[in-house]
DNA sequence: CAGTGAGCGAGCTTCCGCTTGACTT
């Protein structure tokens, strides 16, 4: 019998909305977009109103293959993807590749996955919205545009393989102006002055109203206190409250995980992705702050069970940042009532997360009462001021907080102080002055990038993690972790009537999984900066997405809005691409004392470099790479010699010489021409003698350690070894590496056996590819030749 | 995967947003 045919986005979704739709429906995947402009090409006609050229990328093949089947067999197919302009175009597409019968073809929508809700959404079918499918196919032409227009001016001005584009550039950007203002910040010295109380036996901590500039002014003020007395001259209570944080989006989601778990981004999503596909949370990709109804009911429930109907308000809470779509729920347990993940630990740890910030989010403020007591100090204007906040009812404080980044502010003051009236005379027991400095703003996390991109409407849920990923992958930008520096400072106390004064070392300024911008980064960024400032405008897409709501509105033609911006952005590149010369960032450092010749520091096509020389001399230039550590903004003449000291000869073993240098991958010994890496956290400068031989022999060790076997080939036989790695046995044969299969014992493979494994598991890697088989960036796995995509008549578009 | 860098010229790289596995050394 025929079935009707449901398509969503998600297996996880089709999987669970099946339960609710009965045998008479099918529900089916698309996993997502099923076609995309073409790879290789700009894939937008600019002749011809900007035409996209549509193509099904390899690895969707199978799918719409499958989905074409189905949808031919079946009575009615019912288009499910989301509802935003991504999912109205998925639709679209759909319709397009599978051939539909658009009289037999619905589109319905629902925005969470209920019995209900589905129901309703079937019983309410429409057609496509083509306003929105055009709305998105001006983003997705845009896009493009920016993207391949921009990156091959880059890979001619300034290095190959690199990247720019309307989301990517701009998180750049952040982050180099970021990096400019920490460099930029002198800190700024001042002192602040704590006193402690002796009352009635208790500790009464407070600190004085200003805080004071000088060492000079905080020694007179003590000199001043240790004369003086004090009195209570206020005590001041005031009550104040707390509201919980709204539940979970994409963003807020990664943000409190890397703060309370010190999960990275990407950490985040996969370990949702595994919660999300066992069916114990909702979907983890979205911009919707919304509960839904049962979802609150849930939590109520939950709310009145465990704490009582005085911890519970039913709350509602609207998005507030840009360009929010809102097609999904919240990220919330799917089951409130279930108080555990199944899972791994990290599964455990992420559910816990999300089920406490759902439930807190549904919960009563909490109630406090915050004290002030003001001492006066006699012949003196300023007052010691101690602040105490005590929580007179916890409401959504029983189960959860949010975390403060560290940029934001938070007020330090005590928990309960001690009970004291006004007009008490109180005795100081210490006082001290100690100097801070003022802090530079904060490097970006990983997470505090994402949080700035959404304020920015930069980006989606589902590109956080990839973009961040994208810009580290280009080496525009560095996760890493920096030693702070040494500061002294000076401490002044007071007790017993004696000022003592103390000069002290602090370290400051450690960096913990921080992002920072290479070399390249901060170049690549100074030349969109300095040609396409509108593209890494901090506006730009928000002036784009305004234009998109237009087209969704059926206000504008998608493509007069493309229009409108690709006159003026291509000619800057074409006018970029004939008048400006290689951007390479070249500073004369100076003169080699030797030679005489010019020292420059640029970037060159293999990455940032000391160039010793001039090119247009009949000498060769001399180059070296850039070490460990080495930037081109800061370094100096002195250090950049330094680099020519290499390759250094070191001295023989074995009979054969050995050398130091710096390579692609960093600093390497090489021996018989083997190369030994240098560790990172040595001086390649410094490595003698015997240090090389110990680490040829260490790495020779490791070697022995991970080897089963070697077959060393004789005539036509080439040598085969069986090697043991991080993912179990393997073979190596032809600088190729081969999986050995489970049931066999790699101790026991003769030659022969490895030919065998050779030769069959030969189909998944090809070689080199003959001229274009499409890009099989990844190993694809059919077994079918295919001949080549047939020769694309290059439509010679600029002549 | 390792000693590059100028220039010659072939052929390659690249975007953002939807969505999961297949596979890694």
């Amino acid at each position: 019998m025929a079935k009707n045919l449901v398509i969503v986005e998600s297996p996880a979704k089709a999987k669970t909305i099946e339960k609710f739709l009965g045998k008479d429906y099918q529900v089916m995947s698309s996993f997502g977009h099923i076609r995309d402009l073409e790879k290789n090409k700009l894939g937008v006609d600019l002749e011809h109103g900007y035409k996209p050229n549509y193509v099904i990328p390899p690895d969707k093949k199978k799918v719409v293959s499958q989905l074409k089947k189905a949808a031919a067999s079946a009575d009615k197919v019912l288009l499910a993807s989301d509802e935003d302009r991504e999912g109205e175009a998925i639709s679209w597409h759909l319709a397009e590749a599978l051939n539909l019968d658009m009289s037999k073809t619905e589109r319905i929508v629902f925005h969470e996955i209920t019995q209900g809700a589905i129901n309703r959404a079937i019983k309410n079918p429409r057609t496509i919205n083509y306003n929105l499918v055009y709305a998105q196919q001006a983003r997705r032409v845009l896009d493009r545009l920016v993207g391949y227009e921009l990156s091959p001016l880059l890979w001619k001005k300034v290095k190959p393989s690199l990247s720019a584009g309307r989301v990517q550039s701009v998180a750049v950007r952040l982050i180099v102006e970021r990096e400019e203002d920490v460099k930029k910040f002198t800190p700024a010295a001042h002192f602040k002055v704590t006193a402690d109380f002796d009352a009635n036996g208790k500790v009464l901590s407070t600190e004085l109203s200003r805080r004071l500039k000088e060492s000079k002014e905080s020694r007179q003020f003590l000199e001043h206190c240790s004369g003086a007395s004090f009195e209570v001259s206020q005590v001041e209570k005031k009550p104040g409250k707390k509201s919980p944080a709204a539940p979970f989006t994409t963003s807020t989601l990664q943000q409190e995980a890397s703060r309370k778990l010190g999960f990275s981004v990407s950490k985040t999503m996969m370990v949702a992705q595994k919660l999300y596909e066992s069916g114990q949370i909702t979907y983890m990709r979205t911009d919707s702050v919304t509960l839904s109804k049962s979802a609150r009911e849930m939590a109520r429930e939950e709310i009145l069970k465990e704490f009582g109907e005085k911890y519970h308000k039913s709350r509602t809470y609207a998005t507030k940042s840009k360009g929010a779509q809102e097609a999904h729920e919240a990220i919330r347990p799917t089951y409130i009532n279930k108080r555990d993940a199944s899972g791994d630990r990290d599964m455990k740890r992420l559910y816990e997360l999300i089920r406490k910030r759902t439930i807190a989010s549904q919960m009563s403020d909490a109630q406090l009462e915050k004290t002030n007591v003001h001492v006066d100090i006699s012949g003196h204007q300023e007052q010691f001021i101690g602040r105490g906040e005590v929580i007179v009812f916890d409401g959504f404080l029983k189960v959860y907080m949010e975390s403060r980044d560290e940029d934001e502010p938070g007020e330090n003051q005590q928990g309960l102080l001690p009970p004291i009236k006004k007009g008490e005379k109180l005795n100081a027991k210490e006082i001290h002055a100690i100097e801070r400095f003022s802090k530079h703003p904060p490097r970006y996390t990983e997470a505090a990038l994402v949080k700035k991109m959404e304020e920015l409407g930069i980006g989606r849920p589902s590109t956080y993690a990839p973009t961040i990923s994208t810009i580290q992958k280009r080496e525009y930008v560095v996760k890493e972790d920096r030693d702070g520096i040494k500061q002294k400072y000076l401490h002044l106390a007071l007790k017993d009537n004696k000022i003592r004064e103390k000069e002290k070392h602090e370290k400051t300024g450690y960096e913990k999984n921080k992002l920072f911008p290479t070399d390249i980064g901060i170049l690549v960024n100074k030349f969109l900066m300095s040609y396409f400032e509108n593209i890494v405008d901090y506006n730009f897409t928000a002036q784009v997405e305004s234009r998109i709501d237009k087209i969704a509105a059926g206000q504008e033609e998608w493509n007069k809005m493309i229009h409108d911006f690709y006159g003026a952005f291509h000619a800057t590149i074409q006018k970029t691409e004939e008048t400006t010369e290689r951007f390479r960032g070249e500073r004369l450092l100076g003169k080699d004392p030797g030679t005489g010749k010019n020292v420059y520091a640029k970037v060159g096509r293999y990455g940032p470099m000391i160039q010793m020389g001039d090119t247009e001399s009949e000498e060769k230039p001399r180059f070296a790479g850039l070490r460990k550590g080495q930037s081109l903004q800061e370094i100096t003449l002195e250090e950049a010699l330094e680099s020519f000291r290499f390759p250094k000869e070191l001295g023989e073993y074995e009979d054969k010489i050995m050398v130091s240098a710096i390579g692609r991958f960093g600093p390497y010994v090489r021996h018989d021409s083997k190369f030994f890496s240098i560790p990172k956290d040595e001086d390649p400068l410094e490595i003698t003698k015997e240090r090389a031989i110990e680490l040829i022999e260490e790495k020779r060790k490791r070697d022995r350690e991970k080897t089963i076997n070697i077959f060393t080939g004789e005539g036509e036989q080439k040598e085969i070894k069986v090697l043991k790695g991080r993912y179990g046995p393997y073979i190596v044969y032809e600088k190729k590496n081969y999986r050995i299969p489970k049931e066999q014992d790699p101790q026991a493979l003769s030659y022969e056996d490895c030919l065998k494994i050779v030769e069959t598991s030969g189909k998944t890697t090809r070689k080199t590819p003959k001229k274009k088989t499409g890009s099989s960036r990844a190993k694809s796995t059919s077994r079918k030749k295919k001949k080549t995509t047939g020769k694309s008549t290059t439509s010679g578009k600029k002549s």
